[in-house]
DNA sequence: GTGAAAGCGCTAACAC
DNA sequence: GTGTTAGCGCTTTCAC
């Protein structure tokens, strides 16, 4: 054991002290105020450097009204997506001089929600990203809690008036990978869907049906099945599928993980892909070249998704004034799709 | 277009206002405070909620000195450890009640170690993980730094005298997995291991090699070959190596994603798995059960490392006298491994 | 049991 | 250009 002595953190009337100037004109140099003399600002940065002097964010914020954090709501970050979202919002937030505090709700119910808000509004964010795609009744709520909360950006929920929503075209996208099922000569396509209680899954089954429909054929809620977005689920999900329907002989699933899943079980069923079924994912996971057969699947940019959410919150904040005037920002209308279009990827072999 | 008002938030001096308290009385309820008539605790609660009132964290923590802040820092949460990490580490801080705040380093110059260590210093953070596992050097001037920063515990990095350091036993799960290879006579077993400026992937390493020794063979440089983590660097190393030496009949992979790659590699190559090559991987992500052939690999018990690193820096903080007086923490000896124990998993087919 | 005063570290507003 | 004053929202200290 070290024992270590931690003094105090030193203040800005310190390096005040120091540099033989006001803590005024200390700010005034932190800030790039132009009304500094230029030896002046120099030896108030030299002072900063030597003295090892950090500013105190808490009292800046508690000043100025403003902060550069930026809240996260999410699920967890162990998926693709999620964690693709997160890695997209890090990274513009940190371009923009922003950081990022998470904020995993851990129940579906309106007190966790409540409960989010409530400390990520404690915490002063200049914006929160919600991208935990459930409780959509909930979201109304929201907006009116929002009297008390900063702006809010939603990830992945039905676009709504009022709310600013972003979303990659997973109708579209789904709609592509089942196309492509179409064009290759299969017959009998099933569907393996997210949990339909998402909003991005059951677009992801619009897409399907979309393709189907335009191609003179009938969707049934027989080709159906509902998964949860794992391997194990792909897996036993297709299984249940070819009981039910044994002539199948292609099958979309909503996401790559699942479609793994579904690739194993085909093999333990005997079932040859492509030959005797064939398998389309959504994602595009790096892992998806080396399954076993290549998976087919449709790339969407959560990358950039993330980002412009960022950019969003960034815009709106900038926009509202400081301080004493502050009284509202701008709800957008929903920007339907984010950044990039959604393409099918065939990964060789 | 929608305009909302948001006016200013609800403030302390309101609520007692409104009451008919002094803000005292109203911070004393707050705070659970003792000294409360139950009939003013009972007006001013309902007063509160009421108002809708959410106390001012940031001010709370500019006069505390105190925070419910944790800065988590890393490369990146898109491989699985990572994720897994920051999963455990995000469940226990929520746990406690504290909130995670994310830093991702750009890049390993000592310029990023800086900026990240003042960003999250300028929070006031309770504490700090430090899962970014390279700059090796660099840590000790962290811990010089710390005279002006929070506690830090370091994560998957070499132990060292003075910091607080936690791990899971990555040399005796990769001694695991190369024990297996051998009992199960393999001969020639070769390693690719993760990117070796890692100390996490050169601990693997020697867990192979200490693998070989106990069993009278000679590990050797010529079956290392390193790798990057993903399943694309997986498959060029596995080329590499059978290329090199042809003769090898097995290989530990370093992780899952890499193994899922050799797998791939392998089979375009001719040689079947497990016949005339043996793969173990390491982590025993979800999906390795559902690769073809399914995946032997070693599991280790990430999410309860993060959540240990969360309790540790708890048990320091609470240590820590609060404002005036405080004067330091005590940096612990290394804790040597977290958690559970790595097992071997294998997967069945 | 409750209130008044002081101040955490910083910046906005206004002097000069 | 630079300093002084006041105050962000809250808790601590010390009255009563």
């Amino acid at each position: 054991m070290t024992k270590v002595n931690s003094p105090r953190r030193i203040t800005i009337r310190e390096v005040a002290a120091q540099a033989g100037v006001s803590a005024q004109t200390v700010s005034r140099v932190l800030n790039d105020h132009p009304d500094v003399a230029e030896h002046t600002r120099a030896r108030v940065r030299a002072v900063i450097a030597q003295l090892g002097y950090l500013p105190n964010g808490i009292a800046r914020s508690l000043v100025t009204q403003r902060s550069r954090l930026l809240g996260v709501v999410a699920s967890g970050f162990q998926l693709f997506g999620p964690a693709q979202l997160l890695t997209g919002i890090e990274q513009q937030a940190r371009e923009l001089g922003w950081s990022v505090i998470l904020q995993v709700a851990d129940a579906s119910t309106p007190q966790a929600y409540a409960r989010v808000l409530a400390e990520l509004a404690a915490q002063n964010v200049a914006g929160i990203i919600w991208a935990y795609p459930e409780l959509h009744a909930e979201r109304d709520r929201a907006l009116r809690l929002r009297l008390q909360a900063p702006p809010i950006v939603f990830l992945s929920m039905a676009p709504q008036p009022g709310a600013a929503t972003l979303n990659v075209d997973n109708r579209y996208g789904a709609r592509l990978a089942t196309e492509h099922l179409i064009a290759r000569g299969y017959r009998h396509i099933g569907i393996i869907t997210g949990p339909l209680t998402l909003w991005s899954a059951q677009q992801r089954m619009l897409g399907w049906q979309d393709a189907l429909r335009a191609n003179s054929r009938l969707p049934s809620e027989r080709h159906v099945v509902e998964g949860d977005w794992t391997s194990a689920g792909g897996a036993s999900c297709l299984r249940q599928l070819l009981k039910r329907i044994p002539k199948t002989d292609a099958v979309f699933v909503s996401n790559d993980q699942m479609a793994l899943g579904a690739l194993k079980a085909a093999d333990q069923l005997g079932r040859r892909v492509p030959d005797d079924l064939g398998v389309v994912g959504f994602d595009d996971i790096p892992e998806a070249a080396f399954f076993k057969p290549a998976l087919t699947t449709v790339r969407h940019d959560l990358l950039e998704l993330g980002r412009l959410a960022v950019r969003e919150l960034h815009r709106v904040y900038s926009g509202t004034p400081k301080r004493s005037t502050r009284n509202g920002h701008v709800a957008r209308a929903p920007a339907a799709t984010g950044g990039a279009r959604e393409r099918l990827t065939r990964h060789r072999r």
